[in-house]
DNA sequence: TATGAATGAGGATTCATTCAT
DNA sequence: CATGAATGAATCCTCATTCAT
């Protein structure tokens, strides 16, 4: 679904709001507000805000999916393939620092079923091409084989996301590139056999 | 601050209804009817919600950094010591599931800055034992040296947060404990020299 | 007025959604989206929702009021007079159903003044047509006299009336012509001398 | 259910409103002003404004039927039920008027399923008593029996029906007992054997 | 003639909180 | 300790209507 510019500016403006306020500030008024137009002019762009927020999941989920894909199918070796993934990621954060505070809070969605289940649903397909990942890594022996896939995939997610987290909660004051970097050498130089 | 049974009871169910529903969720109203009193008599025991979110928080605070000293006092080998906080906070968790969804959901808090404040402590305070403790066990040759000690503490506290995430969104549905345990061990794998 | 093909086409379908959901779904959006044009598109048509209604009225009125005339005038003998009447109006109804509701709810009208003062005098007039007829019956001796004109017309008008309502409530399941001619009969034997 | 006195008032005033300004007019603002209470004061004592409507309709079907039972039950004669009927309906009207408004006006609930089944049922109950009434005058004599036991129960009904709408319309201007005692004698003429 | 975008007013309802009892 | 009643502020959303294009 292409979105129109207004549709695109709200989403954006939605994000901020939530990523400096959490979702409870999130509120038509308020939404409208720093857009500058009335309450009812959102409901021209978007049918409700449960479908406001459905569009920032869809947007997000989309593009998530498709740069994971991109650099599963590449001809990266699988540790280069990590460091792809942290570096997509940490890139996109950066530009967009509000989307890190409405993806990796699960919590926003949590009381609307409907949205719940999508993040749900994102996360598992995330995880599921990242342990395909390791996987390989594992198998060419570049990976180490002691520690159960699962682990392995938890370890590597758990650091990406608490290191984001980190970022989010401490007002984005360092450079979360960087210092994903780094982190993804230190995590690649555990998993290593 | 001692509480009162009645309060200890507002704490639990507080609780409980933002591990439910989230915090938006989380109303007098709703607050006061699952405990079976009228609202104002909630403000018989807190003189605001405010407050009892932050009681909520300071309980679970005191708790954590109880623990994490006790453990970190204690005798055992740095190893042992991270699989002891392992152990601890996922039985704490499986006793009272609810209290996981509070606390790793920073999210919760955002908007009432005393609040997130204080959650940013908490988080601080651990980490900062949890790294005298990796420390230790680097200088003693156990943990590898080859991995800047932050990032240790980043993938022993990522991967643990991931897990109980996990075990939050999916509803509880498997044995946090036992998953834990096993988990710990293959993070102490990779940590390890 | 002479309507335009689009403006016909707008009140009928205005009567359609205030006979199937009443006048409290009547909304331009509604309206306009029934017909597939766009909301301002309707203000091309007419000036307002007001305006609408008025025309509802208008055309119902006229339309009634020739048919009154046209039977008033005719050579036929009163009792024939009154089964042309029940004849011609359950005819009516039954070709377009939706315009009974809008007839016999003056409810819908209520708040405007100027709309319920019309459905007032519709009725008048045509309240003051049947008595015509029933007093020419009653001075020809085929009607009673032992009962005051008043009652005779209030008698026949609310028979017709109640068989009408009952029809809608009914969701138009019966047929309303052939109950009508039914009911004629009865009302006439009734009131026959 | 037994109602404070708060909510009755509440109905009251409802009623009125309806009465006066249709229901389209009936809003929780003006309800509540009327009152002389803020809107959420309301909610106290309903739950929504679907269920205040409901109480409306469920006190007036109750006493509806309670009356019509007694009535039925009573040892009068078929003629002297059916002035009965018309006596004590009037009465309740000419005490408060707002209740015709809503009871006859069956459009007003039209797009609320719950309430608009409940009309209808009310309907039909009433109109059962009628006939047995009527079907008892039948068997004695009393009544004609050249014309079906529907069509007397609709004459006599309508009759009543457009008595009432008749006098709302001209704002109670009559004295509605007194013209129904009259119409009830004339309409009993017609129907006599 | 039609539309996309916008709006002020108002809709029902929920919120945390207060106060008299 | 507890409650019933109340409230101001805010919630999301819908309304009829306007205006530039």
């Amino acid at each position: 679904m292409q979105l129109t510019q207004r549709q695109a500016q709200i989403l954006e403006t939605a994000v901020e709001i939530i990523a400096e306020h959490g979702i409870q500030e999130l509120t038509i008024k308020r939404l409208s507000g720093r857009i500058g137009v009335s309450e009812p002019a959102l409901y021209r762009h978007f049918t409700s805000k449960h479908a406001i927020l459905e569009a920032i999941l869809e947007r997000f989920a989309g593009s998530a999916a498709e740069t994971l894909a991109q650099i599963a199918d590449s001809e990266l070796s699988p540790p280069d393939k990590l460091r792809a993934v942290f570096l997509r990621f940490t890139e996109r954060f950066t530009e967009s620092p509000a989307v890190s505070a409405v993806v990796f809070a699960e919590e926003i969605f949590k009381n609307e079923r409907v949205l719940s289940d999508w993040v749900m649903q994102i996360m598992h397909s995330a995880e599921s091409r990242l342990r395909l990942i390791l996987s390989a890594g594992v198998e060419s022996g570049v990976f180490r084989d002691d520690v159960p896939l699962d682990h392995l995939t938890l370890v590597f997610l758990g650091s990406l996301r608490l290191l984001v987290t980190r970022w989010r909660l401490r007002g984005y004051d360092f450079n979360l590139r960087e210092e994903g970097a780094a982190l993804v050498e230190s995590v690649l130089t555990t998993l290593s056999a």
